[in-house]
DNA sequence: GTCACTAAAGCAAAATATTTGCTTTTGCTG
DNA sequence: CAGCAAAAGCAAATATTTTGCTTTAGTGAC
């Protein structure tokens, strides 16, 4: 992971290190916790603020509303954490990588966190998080590239497989299945392998 | 339009012409009004009871958040009001349609009200959306279909149009252009139509 | 190191919004 | 028309968000 893209949505602390780095370090973790301790609903400012052991001044002052917390912690949980993985055979990889990035985004979290990023107040991270995938896709595609391939481009991906998967998760009762995430991939690939 | 379609989304009152409805109507109208004075920001429910002249307990108990009354407004904005245009030739209509509808979703408005109708705490809006979208292509199937065509599938559609445009206005930002979406529906008519 | 300077956090009071218990109204049904 | 159930009104109790001011932490100049 180069320095660029661990730049992005690192949020809104000017210096590492700091006193503004600690707090939002401990403003995270308590938005985690939360959220994790089993309750349904969202969780309150005040809440976080108790956890975190901070005043909820702090968080009003710094991200300006729940929402944009709850968006902020997304996008951070959202970012990849490890490339993905490299058999050889950079089909496979990606049809594996997408299946299991289809049922990740699907899953009660993901869709959450896809939720929160969208309700934010600022329309920058759900953009950061198409960054995300797109550069994930992407260090695929540049390893078919090393072998001399041709695999299909990155944009092509988005439109025939990302978007149909997420357009699924965020307007369908039926989230998009393994078989048909595999189906979608085949059918990119077809063309650009033939 | 058939009375199945007219009920969809149509909202919490059991019975129409009763205070229910009445209320509800006040209520969704005093929504639109205050969202179109120019604020920037989503208005209050203390502001919309007042506008409505109504109590804001009744808005809590009716609708439990303000995120579930502002998407249950914008399903009620986007239920299609007519069909989709007729000139004869399907797939005129059909592209037509497809470029309009991606231009009005990348509104301001439009992206507004995608949002509500995400945000909200039940899921089932944003189906009835996907249902409506669906709906009215197949109004323009079903014209080809009578005239011994053989019109795309509307899940391709989905899959194929519709999926990538809202992906774009959601995630990315540069909203898709009409060529871009005439390009998209070309790619679909094409393998179908040859 | 110390001193000023700036940005951000703490604190507490004020302003808003949300929830809740109880009463009243409304529309339906017998 | 009386009785019933569902939903609205009202007002008090809670909870939240906002705001003005004070304090603290980090930065850069000496």
């Amino acid at each position: 992971m180069d320095q660029k893209q661990a730049d992005i949505g690192k949020g809104p602390q000017p210096r590492p290190g700091g006193r503004a780095a600690r707090i939002q370090a401990a403003v995270f973790k308590a938005v985690d916790d939360l959220t994790q301790e089993g309750e349904p609903a969202e969780p309150t400012v005040p809440a976080i603020a108790a956890r975190a052991g901070v005043t909820p001044s702090t968080i009003y002052r710094r991200w300006g509303s729940l929402a944009q917390l709850l968006s902020d912690v997304a996008v951070k949980r959202l970012r990849p954490d490890a490339e993905p993985d490299d058999s050889g055979d950079w089909r496979a990889d990606l049809k594996g990588w997408l299946v299991q990035y289809a049922e990740e985004m699907a899953s009660d979290p993901g869709r959450a966190m896809m939720r929160d990023v969208l309700s934010a107040d600022r329309t920058d991270n759900a953009c950061v998080c198409s960054a995300y995938t797109g550069q994930q896709l992407d260090v695929i595609r540049a390893r078919a590239l090393a072998k001399g391939d041709t695999p299909p481009d990155t944009g092509v991906l988005m439109d025939k497989v990302i978007a149909p998967v997420i357009y699924r998760i965020l307007f369908s009762r039926t989230p998009p299945q393994a078989d048909y995430v595999a189906g979608l991939v085949e059918d990119v690939l077809g063309k650009a392998g033939e």
